[in-house]
DNA sequence: GGCTGCGCTAACTTTTGGTTAGCGCAATCT
DNA sequence: AGATTGCGCTAACCAAAAGTTAGCGCAGCC
């Protein structure tokens, strides 16, 4: 792409490849699938959150984690973020068109896995009863 | 479910809901998006391989992960692993029903992030230009 | 007037991921 | 014939990421 790489070797048809070990994709997808990217996504799906709001609704994730991952895909350009220079300040974060593709996207698989778990769960009981 | 369990309150209706701490969606989701788990279940995809073959499809990942990665894909029922105790050993690896569809919504996440990377990068140095 | 909530960031600890080395044997090069 | 490479791992060790705790300054609530 810019100007020096060799990176997509016997793949020039492609642009980018999330494969290859230095495709700057793989690292947005990390972004977006990453434990707590995914799940930020998936909440602002419904609608736009302050910070808190969204924390609260992606149970379990610590301020610095969410504060770090929305960052990334503020930076990466799917989340639009909007700060009211207030006291208590008031931040408001909402996806952009961009984002709202990956996030639908992401709820398919989610979704799916959601609708899968018992089987998943059976599986894994297979599995361990077959290996104890 | 199974029998005893309380961790999805205030969502009676869904069995599962990744949202919640300690749903038990939540650990497969991360081993289907995971830095290498949505990459194995990605080159899977287009048919049978064997670890080194895999291991050299998926760019940068090393054996311990590539290994391991498999191993909760296994346990999970999305990846069915024939081992064959010849030497040297012969170990394929393919996606199973299950598998196949999570590869499926995998891969169209996985493809639309390829095909944006243009936008992203865009966004990131609108970002970082606005940022210094 | 003391307490909580707001949206973070800095410092520290724990967990996870990654790297290196080795395994025993068979087929392949020299 | 002798050495070298590849196979699919695992154990031991080390670096990087995630998690935890504390604190910020001010506004509104009790």
């Amino acid at each position: 792409m810019t100007t020096t790489e060799g990176l997509t070797e016997g793949l020039e048809d492609l642009p980018f490849n999330v494969f290859a070990k230095a495709c700057p994709s793989r690292g947005t997808l990390e972004h977006v699938t990453g434990r707590w990217g995914g799940l930020a996504l998936g909440a602002l799906y419904e609608g736009s959150l302050r910070f808190n709001e969204l924390r609260r609704r992606v149970d379990g994730v610590s301020e610095k984690m969410l504060s770090q991952t929305l960052h990334a895909l503020e930076r990466d350009g799917l989340v639009h973020r909007e700060a009211q220079p207030t006291n208590p300040p008031r931040v408001d974060y909402e996806l952009t068109p961009l984002g709202r593709d990956v996030a639908e996207r992401l709820l398919a698989l989610i979704h799916f896995v959601e609708g899968s778990m018992e089987q998943v769960l059976a599986a894994r009981e297979r599995y361990d009863s077959a290996k104890a």
